[in-house]
DNA sequence: CCGATTATTGACCTTCTGGTCAATATCCCT
DNA sequence: AGGGATATTGACCAGAAGGTCAATAATCGG
């Protein structure tokens, strides 16, 4: 090693891999992140390891990221985008019974349940990471919790006034949150126990089942 | 600093705070790694965090665990004892009508939910870590999931035996995880939001209700 | 085609943290 | 009381991980 170069310290010579524009660079980390957070948890993430499932050195990360912190805050960001647009348009645009409206968006929870790998490891990084992150907590209130609760309320509302259900179903403060809890319950499942989680098929046949029966106008 | 003293590194001498039986001194260590454990996750965890909360030096966790992932299992066994064992109890002794039992046990549920600091604290746990922990995900499953839903299916039979409830009630094999869920949900959202999450009580009545509106034999 | 810009690298620095250990004060047994 | 056993301490170590940076090679504008 020369004089200069222990001097000076690190010498850096190297051959770059591939030189990307940023705005498909910044994506390609963001989606590492996202993955190794969703894995390991904020404190278990290595920035050396969301480089190394980028592709780049770990160096790079901070060329667009101050620090581990801000990536996370950008990673959440990056995969929280509105979750419920979905079904507040099948809600608003809907022509049939109740009755039809409500098994229809059972089926699409539990569909989502099933597929949409990124939305589940949002999920866990919300679970994980709620207490610590304030910002999680408060992105899950508002654009997970609070929208699937209207929904609900809006579908109790549409079959009382529809004569379908009892008046009881709109009267009881916390029934939406009955109504959408299995499916809430079914994910957590699923990420705790995967495949040995209780069936997704048959809990959706049940919770359709019992909610028709529960809901139903007394004769 | 004398020669000898950096010769040999530390040398050690303090006057230890007070002398406790393993006995006495264990359990004091686990309940301070279940806080910190709980508090950070796994990963997050110091050990010096840990000998703080339980007022002694770091080195003395030495003494009783070999390392941080021992102390990490010993602390979830500790807190891993049955907690389906009153409900079990009041199922196979009970005299009443199955609604009654039912009613029961869901407030027994929710009670479980609003208390049990430390069944909390495993809970988060088990949320955080199962998928790291192999031996947390079999816990949940056999000591809590599997006994839970063997209560509620128990409840539903003696229903659809008695009459009370429809046959179907037996006969569907999603319903049980599903007449869980709630709970299950509840538990979650005061976790991650805490005094922001639903009214349980609320949830409690509405969910009775709709059970045994749903549950209920067609006259 | 040249110079300014910047995406990219890998070595390095610093701090933090799990883990070790010799010394020591206390307890218990005889 | 005395002596062996052990509970307890704090300083220390090695390695890991977040963060820094000078050098460099692509890219782009003129």
């Amino acid at each position: 090693m020369t004089e200069a170069a222990a001097a000076t310290g690190g010498d850096g010579r190297q051959e770059p891999r591939a030189r990307l524009p940023p705005e498909a660079r910044m994506p390609q980390i963001l989606a590492a992140a996202i993955e190794e957070f969703a894995e390991r948890g904020y404190a278990g993430a290595r920035m050396a390891a969301v480089a190394r499932r980028a592709g780049i050195a770990k160096g790079l990360i901070y060329h667009y990221f101050p620090s581990k912190a801000e990536l996370f805050q950008a990673s959440i960001t990056a995969c929280a985008r509105p979750v419920f647009e979905d079904a507040e348009r099948r809600l608003s645009g809907f022509e049939g019974s109740a009755r039809q409206l409500l098994a229809d968006l059972i089926a699409l929870a539990y569909a989502r349940l099933r597929e949409e790998k990124q939305e589940r490891a949002l999920f866990r990084l919300i679970l994980t990471e709620a207490e610590r992150v304030p910002e999680l907590a408060e992105f899950y209130r508002r654009e997970i919790l609070d929208r699937a609760l209207g929904i609900a309320r809006a579908v109790l509302r549409a079959g009382v006034a529809s004569g379908e259900f009892r008046p009881a179903a709109a009267a009881l403060p916390g029934l939406a949150a009955v109504i959408m809890a299995p499916a809430v319950a079914g994910s957590v499942w699923q990420m705790i126990l995967g495949e040995a989680a209780p069936d997704l098929a048959a809990m959706q046949a049940a919770h359709l089942d019992l909610l028709l029966a529960g809901l139903g106008a007394a004769p």
